[in-house]
DNA sequence: ATTATCTATAGATCTATAGATAATGC
DNA sequence: ATTATCTATAGATCTATAGATAATGC
């Protein structure tokens, strides 16, 4: 086991370059930028990644795997369909607050950079699939039983999303127009939290 | 009257500008790409705006304007809050409908440079109070009448706005991921509008 | 005369690579 | 021997400006 501080040079640089494309965005980040910052010379970040393009996909092919396995969740039997949909907002919530540059870095890239939705066309479908199986089945029980409105897992899911995604990409923004420090701040997200279980409970309701 | 074809090349330049800073940000945009794109060399971009970052402020801050003139509706006797909530609603999603780049573009722009916050906080802090006192009083006296839960003015647009500049955030993406056509997309687009209004007013019923 | 437009270029990046040298693993 | 790291540099941008020339308004 090598201590936290024994780490070599390539993984110094994926972890400045994480945080430097998080921060700025690909085309606002340079190489030289990231040798600087993990304290090497611009020669050697090539070195490891060849391409600077190469060093971006591998950290943000990571992110996705990250963000798509969120909704794989564990087994939650003996729960209600609404305890288990707040689950799942609460910890797609908390994975966002967790990385809250993600929603950026995804954003930004796929918009500025067409051709990567092609290259991940495939993962991103692959996953889903399973864990919308299951979530359908619950939801389509729940319909039947006319204890939820008529919804598909699309629109549910891309309401719970753009709930916690868009927090998250407007954050500073809020923090500085309102002028909030930091304990104001996480109060207002903690405050949100609810609001979007809130909502989206609410919103299913027949 | 001149017609839009006579239009100088200054206002050719502007249009270009913000086609680009829509499409690709700031960042990746450059004053060469504008004026070849403009059908000039790339001095007389500098020549009318002195620098690239003077062409994207004029650009940008006229969007922010429009942006937040959207929240000043026009009078609406006669209608329940109901009603009024779902005008307001539709022509906010409208309204980013047809600026469907201008989400990225605030987003990008105020996360990659902090600074531009700053510089707006005022026109910003301007305009919304005007907007929300009357949204404000009536969503109070409904919340006093018991017909609307507890909630603040700040919350409720929030919701509003997260759903429906998230779903242009993301269209692209959509749209590619699930090989939509643009008559599809268009679908799924006026689907969602329903969706968003229903959400809302079910997130504020007691 | 003034304003619009062009050519040319300085100066600052930035990415990527070639080739030298130091460190490490047998 | 192999891998890691450095120095140096080619070649491609990109922004901004200086200075020449063409167009326009009195």
């Amino acid at each position: 086991m090598i201590g936290e501080q024994e780490i070599g040079l390539e993984q110094k640089i994926l972890a400045i370059a994480e945080q430097l494309f998080l921060e700025k965005g690909f085309a606002m980040t340079s190489t030289t930028e990231i040798a600087k910052k993990a304290g090497c010379n611009q020669a050697l970040v090539h070195y490891y990644f060849r391409t600077k393009e190469n060093l971006f996909q591998s950290i943000f092919e990571q992110k996705i795997r990250l963000l798509i396995s969120t909704f794989q969740e564990s087994e939650m039997p003996d729960m209600t369909f609404e305890e288990k949909l707040k689950v799942k907002i609460e910890s797609h919530f908390e994975m966002v607050r967790a990385n809250p540059r993600l929603p950026f870095l995804v954003v930004n890239e796929f918009t500025t950079n067409p051709a990567r939705i092609d290259s991940f066309r495939k993962k991103i479908s692959e996953l889903p699939n399973l864990v919308f199986t299951r979530l359908q089945a619950d939801l389509e029980a729940e319909i039947q039983a006319g204890r939820v409105r008529p919804i598909s897992v699309f629109d549910l899911l891309l309401n719970v999303v753009s709930l916690n995604a868009m927090l998250f990409l407007t954050g500073a923004i809020f923090k500085n127009v309102a002028q909030l420090n930091e304990a104001q701040f996480e109060q207002m997200i903690e405050h949100r939290k609810q609001e979007h279980v809130r909502v989206i409970l609410a919103s299913i309701r027949p």
